[in-house]
This record gives structure tokens, C-alpha cells and sequence, in this order.
RNA sequence: GUCCCCUUCGUCUAGUGGUCCAGGACACUGCCCUUUCACGGCGGUAACAGGGGUUCGAACCCCCUAGGGGACGCCA
């Protein structure tokens, strides 16, 4: 038995929680038989991926202690696999299933899709396009490549009613309908493979007999199921795990709770107790118990005690986990490594020390000057604000617009931090002076401390990002319908913010 | 909007036709321990989404409804 995990890297590198879950379940499932756990990073978007986030990912995943074994070599690197290595051999087989007439090239625009998906949700139908809708008239083709147009190659799928059944281990068959599938880009007009051959392709290639990923992915099944048939490859057996969730019930996102592994690590979790929690969500130990080690999990490990209500990700219950943890598995020589290794270790105070050493008169002065950075959530008050300029509603304002400006920078380093701090604050016509004031507070819970964006990179994005969040939470936070309007207004400052997720 | 998945205490879950007027854990809460706080110990409140079937018997099987989530990209 061979399983993987695909791990895709996220715009600002974070490596997500849901990650390691899906990971978690993996590696205990193949453990569990005695097979191998692989892993692959999805890198076929160029925009999302970058040598730093793939890294961070691979960090995480070691250091919650899953181990990867080597994949057979597929061309290009066996774990991670840099894109221009393996391009050639995506174009070949998008072009082995045009020249056997399973796909096409497409050269339609953008626009025209658009139009089209329009059309089809005007008329009350899914807005999967078919072979049929995209297809051009031959001498629109013959113009189009003569002008060195961009085109795409894309899958043939089948047409009319019918139903695609899907066999889920947990599930049993699913049932999906043709009429959802569209025909799904293969081969991007950049050269790039998209996912879905990606996936299969790889997974052929990997020798990969089962695939465990997020139910997300039910919907695509189809598409998938029918391009190992056109291949004429064996399909491993699916299985689709249950997505964590927000306390809202949502998909798990950073705009809602933490959901990078960096986050936990810098609040002070265990690596044990925060993989310990993972395997209690949407699955449990034959004998229920709470506490148990990656060991003892893979040696019980059973895939059908999965349940698969999405499981909603509780802080509150993974902080008690976390206790239990240092309490009961951690000697007191332990506990004293642990939190060296964790921000007490030279190199650490080497990198605060600068900002701190001119601000001390003794060196008891220390923590209370450095103990925001080894701080979870700060204790501060709506009082702690009362000072500043401005009421209450234009604070609010400020944290939200710099949290929303800081969960899109991807580099995260203090003159960067700076510029887009000082766009938003030149932007909203607010004094930089002020813009800050309240910042400092949410992030050191002081206003007077290192400059706020020395304390910003020293902290991490993920922890850094929590606070802004925690201010405003403590100030009142934002309703629904004022959010609505903050967004509008957000936008409108044309700093030019990206979207992400 | 269309399709798919899901539904046991507020939350994580046990439960695969009788042993369930539903068990454990977090949170909340009462008492005990304790110079304080925490830890620990003993209790308490709290759930089978609703309606129809099938069956001698249903949390468990089937159907419908409702609710939640997901998917519908040259993202993964």
C-alpha cells in the first residue's frame, strides 16, 4: 500500500493546519498497514508557490514528527518537484490523449468563457462548459493559431444525462451527475499542468494505491476517475475525509481562526499535543481516550472510526490537551529544554536584544519589555485604548484595515511591513502617528515599546496577525454589516490590496 | 441557482437493531483538597434535527423535509 499527501503552498507561505490533519490520517493509515506514506507538493501555479513556502510546509510536517519515506523517482526530485523538471512530461500526456481524440485544443478567451458560463446559469443549468459549447468553427481555429493565440488543452467529457458513480471508502458510491462535470483544462496556456493531471499523472506514476485527501475534492472524483480511464491506469481507492471547521461551521480560514502550524508553535503548543488533537477530530481510540501518542494512534488506527460530521477546530480543548501534555509527559529537566528550544535559546535573544538592550537600565528591565514576544494573547482592555485619538469606531477601522493589508503581505519583513503600514495610513488620510498608536498596543499591549514593526517581524505573521485580530475583538469587534461596509471602503483606497482566499 | 456530502449535549465524540429513559472528554457549574491561584478528586446541568415508514423492538435500516457545509476557475 502506498499513500500521499499533497500539500499545496498558500500565497503567503503559511502552512495550514488542514494540511497536517489530511497528513495525520495518511501517515497512520499506511503506518497502520505496514505501507508507505509519501508526500508530493503541488506546484503548478507559478503566483502561489515559492521555494520558502514549500519549505515551511516540509518544517511543519517534521516537526509534528511525520516522517515521508522516499517516493520512487518520477522524474525530477522524488518528494518535491520543481515544475520546469517535469513540464515536458505533462505536455506529453495532454498530447497523447488530444492525438487519441480524449481531449482538445481550446482557444477560447476568457471573455467568451465567461459569457457563456453566464448564458448557462441564465438558463437555470450548472455552468460546467462542454466540449460542445467551447467548440470554435473550424476556420475560427485556423485564424486563431495563425495569430499565435493562447490555448489550452482540455479533457472530453461526456455529454447529456448519466451519472458518474464514484466508490468512497467511508461513503460507499457516490453518485455524480455528467451534466456537473465540465471540461476541465489539462494543460494551461502557459504549458503548465493543472491539478487534475497533475494529479493523476503523479499519483500513476507514485505507484499510489490510496488516496485520503479533503472532501473538497468529491466533486472533482469524476474527472479524475475518468482520466485514469482514458489512460487505461488502475484507480487507486479514494476516500474523503471530513474538512475542518470554523466555530461558524465554515471551512477552516485564517480570516476566522489561526490556521498556521507557525502560529501554535510560537503560542507554546507541543508538537505531540497538537498532532494528538488533530486525531481527535472526526476520529477516536477504540477506547476513547483522549491522550494518546502518534504511536499508539497509527498502532490502533482503524480508517472506519473516522466520522465525518465536519469537525469544528476548538482552541479551548486543544489548550487543555496541551496541559495534560506538559503535566503529565514532561519531566521538569524536560519542560526547562522545551521552552529553551522554544524562545529561550540564545540565537533567540540575540535577535531581541538590540531593541532591548537600549531600553534597559537593569536587566530585570528585561522581561517586562520582552515579554510581549513570549506572550500568547495579551490581557489588554478596551480601557487600554482610551488614551488614543480617535473614538472607538475609527480604531476599529485602523486594526481592521492593517490586519486585512497584513494577511495578504507575503514577505514578511519590517520594511515591507512599514511600507504597506504607511500606504494604508496615507491611503485613509490618517497621520502615520496615529494610524500606529493603537497597533502598539495590540501588539505589544504597551505604547511604549520596540517600534511596531521590528515587534511585528519579530513576532511572526501568524502571531502578529492574531493580535490585530484580539484587539478588535476587544474593542467590540465588527458586526457583520459594518464589516460589509469596512470592506467597501478598503477597497476604494486603492492601495491596490490582493484578494486571497 | 445546480449538484454532492453531512446531521448524537454549546464543542470533540462513543454508539454499526435489544445490554442506551444514550456513555466519555472540553467548556460551564457545585463540593472536597489547599495560606492564594492552578493542578487533582467527587458530583451536576446539557444531545439522538423534524416527520413518516420497516421491525416484536430503532440513535442505529429506508424515504421525505429542514438545517449546515462543500463544489461549480487557465487555484489547489
Amino acid at each position: 500500500m502506498t499513500v500521499r499527501t499533497r500539500v499545496a503552498p498558500s500565497p503567503t507561505g503559511d502552512p495550514h493546519v488542514g494540511t497536517a490533519y489530511i497528513a495525520l490520517f495518511n501517515y497512520c493509515f499506511a503506518r497502520a498497514h505496514g505501507g508507505q506514506f509519501l508526500l508530493r507538493i503541488e506546484d503548478t501555479d507559478q503566483t502561489r508557490s515559492t521555494a520558502e513556502s514549500e519549505q515551511a510546509i516540509l518544517d511543519s510536517l517534521r516537526w509534528l514528527g511525520l516522517d515521508w519515506d522516499e517516493g520512487p523517482d518520477i522524474g525530477g526530485d522524488c518528494g518535491p518537484y520543481r515544475q520546469s523538471e517535469r513540464m515536458d512530461q505533462y505536455g506529453a500526456y495532454a498530447q497523447q490523449l488530444v492525438d487519441e481524440g480524449k481531449a482538445f485544443v481550446c482557444y477560447r478567451t476568457s471573455e467568451e468563457l465567461n459569457e457563456l458560463r453566464e448564458a448557462r446559469r441564465a438558463a437555470g443549468n450548472s455552468t460546467a462548459l462542454k466540449p460542445s459549447d467551447l467548440k470554435l468553427p473550424d476556420e475560427e481555429v485556423s485564424r486563431r493559431r495563425e495569430a499565435d493565440q493562447p490555448f489550452v488543452i482540455r479533457m472530453i467529457v461526456p455529454e447529456g444525462d448519466g451519472s458518474c458513480a464514484v466508490e468512497d471508502l467511508l461513503r460507499g458510491t457516490i453518485e455524480l451527475d455528467w451534466s456537473m462535470v465540465d471540461a476541465q483544462i489539462l494543460l494551461k496556456s502557459d504549458g503548465m499542468p493543472t491539478y487534475h493531471l497533475a494529479n493523476v499523472v503523479d499519483d500513476h506514476l507514485m505507484g499510489i494505491t490510496h488516496v485520503l485527501r479533503g472532501e473538497e475534492w468529491i466533486n472533482s472524483a469524476p474527472k479524475h476517475k475518468l482520466l485514469y480511464e482514458y489512460f487505461g491506469w488502475d484507480m487507486p481507492v479514494l476516500c474523503h475525509l471530513p474538512l475542518l471547521r470554523n466555530p461558524d461551521k465554515s471551512k477552516l480560514s485564517k480570516r476566522k481562526n489561526p490556521t498556521s502550524i507557525l502560529y501554535y508553535q510560537r503560542m507554546g503548543f507541543l508538537p505531540e499535543a497538537l498532532l494528538n488533537y488533530l486525531g481527535r477530530m472526526g476520529w477516536s481510540m477504540p477506547d476513547e481516550s483522549e491522550k494518546f501518542s502518534l504511536q499508539a494512534m497509527q498502532d490502533n488506527f482503524d480508517i472506519q472510526r473516522v466520522s465525518l460530521g465536519g469537525p469544528i477546530f476548538d482552541v479551548e480543548k486543544l489548550s487543555w490537551l496541551n496541559g495534560m501534555w506538559i503535566r503529565e509527559d514532561l519531566t521538569e529537566q524536560q519542560l526547562a529544554e522545551r521552552l529553551v528550544q522554544w524562545a529561550f535559546n540564545e540565537a533567540n535573544l540575540l535577535k531581541v536584544l538590540p531593541h532591548a538592550q537600549k531600553r534597559m537600565e537593569t536587566l530585570s528591565d528585561f522581561a517586562p519589555l520582552a515579554g510581549f514576544l513570549v506572550s500568547g494573547t495579551l490581557p489588554i482592555t478596551e480601557t487600554d485604548f482610551a488614551g488614543l485619538k480617535g473614538e472607538r469606531d475609527d480604531i476599529v477601522k485602523g486594526l481592521q484595515f492593517a490586519l486585512w493589508r497584513m494577511e495578504s503581505l507575503q514577505q514578511w519583513q519590517r520594511d515591507a511591513i512599514w511600507d504597506e503600514l504607511k500606504a494604508v495610513a496615507d491611503a485613509s488620510g490618517v497621520k502615520v502617528k496615529d494610524f500606529l498608536a493603537p497597533l502598539f498596543i495590540a501588539v505589544s499591549g504597551s505604547s511604549a515599546s520596540f517600534s511596531i514593526v521590528d515587534s511585528m517581524e519579530l513576532l511572526g505573521p501568524d502571531m502578529s496577525r492574531a493580535r490585530l485580530r484580539h484587539a478588535i475583538d476587544v474593542l467590540g469587534g465588527v458586526s457583520k454589516k459594518a464589516l460589509k461596509r469596512l470592506d467597501k471602503e478598503y477597497q476604494q483606497l486603492a492601495v491596490a490590496p490582493q484578494e486571497n482566499q
